[in-house]
DNA sequence: GTAGACCTTGCCGCCGACGTCAACGCCAGC
DNA sequence: GCTGGCGTTGACGTCGGCGGCAAGGTCTAC
């Protein structure tokens, strides 16, 4: 098939494809007049490459993969390079997810603290950690007023 | 205090004061000979803008912060357009951590399964995890051979 | 033979938050 | 006067993953 039927096939566009091909990632064959061919296995490797994209990698973290399925395994982390990948996506993640959780409770607790403040209009120095809203639910007309 | 000193206070370089001041957001007075000047109240609003930016606040995020501030209000937090933000990343972080947990998982659970298959199919090393390349290199050398 | 639907390569644009020159001005100390 | 360490503006580079456009080639249908 050519490159427009594989790109409609894949979700994806053209120039997703000819970038793949420029990377390295998934080169084609060509036809006589130059036009780039590809089969059903290509289509395969896509749907890896896209899996594993939706996932946050990135295309480079996806060529061990790709050339695991291209020799021919079953799927494309039936190599020891893949799951080192998905080895280190889960130290990753498990450190992203940290970060970004201390940054919730942090920017959580602010908040908090500000909106006493701000219903209360006092300056800093709340009192201990009950943060609890239950100052006055008809404030100013916030919270999802709706304008975005 | 003139930029540099301002930068290194504030453990910044003077090209980002620049690019701020360039935005908008720290803008500067300046001295007969041009150079920019700032004074402690500065110090203040760059502090802001680097605590909210190390939560991963974008730049024009920042701005209702350092303009609260700048009304003399007593933190950068002290105003509606600076709770709002916070509603906003508090929002922002709940749907982007679940859905770093949702990934975490299948990435988990892949791994699992290709662990097993891979050992299953060929067993490089019939213990569990001893990821040590202690392992005799004239296996099966498979593609790459392991080399990391 | 001509429209038009596909394909080709090539190259610039984009986003965010700066880094990194280049070329120059200002000022203090020796 | 000269060196060196500050400062100034301007402009291009970076990173990832493409989007979009131009200028042209190819194939098919009518």
């Amino acid at each position: 098939m050519r490159i427009g039927e594989l790109a409609r096939k894949a979700g994806t566009t053209t120039r997703t494809l000819r970038y793949y091909e420029a990377r390295g990632l998934l080169p084609a064959r060509r036809g006589e007049n130059g036009y780039r061919r590809y089969d059903e296995e290509d289509l395969r490797l896509l749907h890896q490459i896209r899996l594993l994209q939706d996932f946050g990698f990135e295309l480079e973290e996806t060529r061990p993969f790709v050339d695991c399925l291209r020799a021919g395994h079953p799927s494309g982390d039936s190599c020891p390079a893949s799951l080192e990948v998905y080895r280190r996506k889960l130290a990753e993640l498990d450190a992203v997810i940290e970060r970004l959780q201390q940054v919730r409770e942090q920017v959580g607790s602010q908040l908090a603290r500000a909106e006493v403040e701000v219903s209360a209009e006092t300056p800093p120095v709340p009192r201990c950690e009950l943060t609890e809203v239950q100052v006055d639910a008809s404030e100013r007309g916030e919270g999802d007023g709706g304008d975005d």
